[in-house]
DNA sequence: CGCGAGTTTGAGGCTGTTCAAAGAGGGTGG
DNA sequence: CCACCCTCTTTGAACAGCCTCAAACTCGCG
């Protein structure tokens, strides 16, 4: 397996502090692989041997129930770590992450990951942070669910896309992976009847254009007031 | 201020890979401070310039929306850490911990965290640990709420309680601090009349026994099984 | 061109909310 | 020590939002 050269991570606000030496260190236990549309990177309740950081592309995380229910528990977007199970001490995954667009990701073995943050106090200050915005967003979610009808959290999660996902287009800007009605309802908790049912309501408003596993949002700001709420 | 002894904490997992000097150290810029019932440790909102130590007692941490409405954001037991808002590259607190019961935490000025952290990578990799799980809750009531009805999800919560806070008490396992129907509700994101149906209907199977602002479980096994979904 | 996956739309019903009001527990002050 | 009051709780009735079930439609790929 070839080095990973370290221009392709050095600006990742993750790796910001570290020296190149400790980088290529970093990197050299390091290998890379495709993850074609489509494709699980592993699977929910795989002995979690690995940790991943996703260097382009995107990612949906679900997590399926015992009766068979299915979540998307978040997106991960390029720079973003993830299935770093050790390091909440659990020796599976908790989940599957899919790609929604072709990708590419940098793995370690899980062994690799106390060592460096035992011995970069940067990198450990770092993954803490990551993980600790991880958490709000969680809360955040959370809150939507226990508080907002679904119009509300349907409208929040668009919005979270345009600005984690977005590329401006033309008449609007375009969710730059495939997502269906599907992926929206399991994003936020309801039916993809309802999802679809609310986009229709959008589009016939002016406020998005749908399409088979496509979204483009037109009006951003007419979503922030459905999102907080003063609609109507 | 008199010193805090470190036999107090000593035996947290938090610390447990520590030395005595590197405690005593940590303590050194430690205050204590009690916190009566139904008081609050800071404010939502508030600057976060120092972070937490649960000691003694039990606290709910509660987050407001724009609307006024509230929810419970999670629980704090003696031993968790709360409040570190700087970790998170927050400069103000995201939400209001109150007290539940007598409460003694313990708390530092956040400037000492990124010390702390990048001088002990034990304590960087626990704290990490503590954040991780913290997380996989937050998930876990991701999904709760995405998938399951009302009543499963009191149970899981309740259930929950048990295991965070049960006091074995003859008859059967009781909630160790004050718990309204109105916490239950935003512990659950419902409203505290669906709460107190529910209550009433598994007293009257003999679940459990309520009171003002108690709780306590008679059959956790029998709960249990609610919150799986092979109710009936 | 046909098939399958994704989407749209309708109708009906159920769960849980909202609104309303009455009932109990416990602390406090007289 | 008792009465009162405040807060928490219980319960009912009506409504509504969303889900479930069902069926038709359409886009794009093989």
């Amino acid at each position: 397996m070839a080095d990973i050269d370290r221009s392709l991570v050095r600006a990742l606000p993750l790796f910001n502090k570290l020296s190149d030496a400790e980088l290529d260190r970093l990197l050299a236990s390091a290998t890379m692989r495709r993850v074609g549309m489509g494709e699980a990177v592993f699977e929910q309740g795989q002995k979690a041997d690995r940790f991943f950081l996703l260097l382009h592309g995107r990612l949906k995380v679900t997590q399926v129930t015992a009766d068979g229910q299915q979540i998307i528990v978040r997106m991960v977007h390029p720079g973003d770590i993830f299935g770093f199970a050790k390091a909440l001490q659990r020796d599976d995954y908790p989940g599957t992450p899919t790609a929604s667009a072709e990708s590419v990701v940098i793995c370690w073995p899980t062994e690799v990951w106390g060592l460096f943050v035992e011995q970069n106090p940067h990198l450990a200050v770092n993954a803490m942070q990551t993980i600790g915005q991880r958490l709000q967003e969680a809360h955040t979610r959370i809150r939507e669910m226990a508080t907002e009808e679904v119009e509300r959290r349907v409208a929040h999660a668009v919005l979270r896309l345009v600005e984690q996902a977005g590329k401006t287009e033309g008449t609007g800007i375009r969710i730059d992976f495939q997502i269906s009605r599907q992926d929206i309802a399991e994003m936020t908790g309801t039916t993809l009847h309802t999802v679809s049912r609310i986009l229709s309501a959008w589009e016939a408003k002016g406020l998005v254009e749908g399409g088979r596993q496509k979204l483009l949002v037109r009006d951003t700001a007419g979503l922030q007031i459905l999102a907080e709420g003063q609609a109507d």
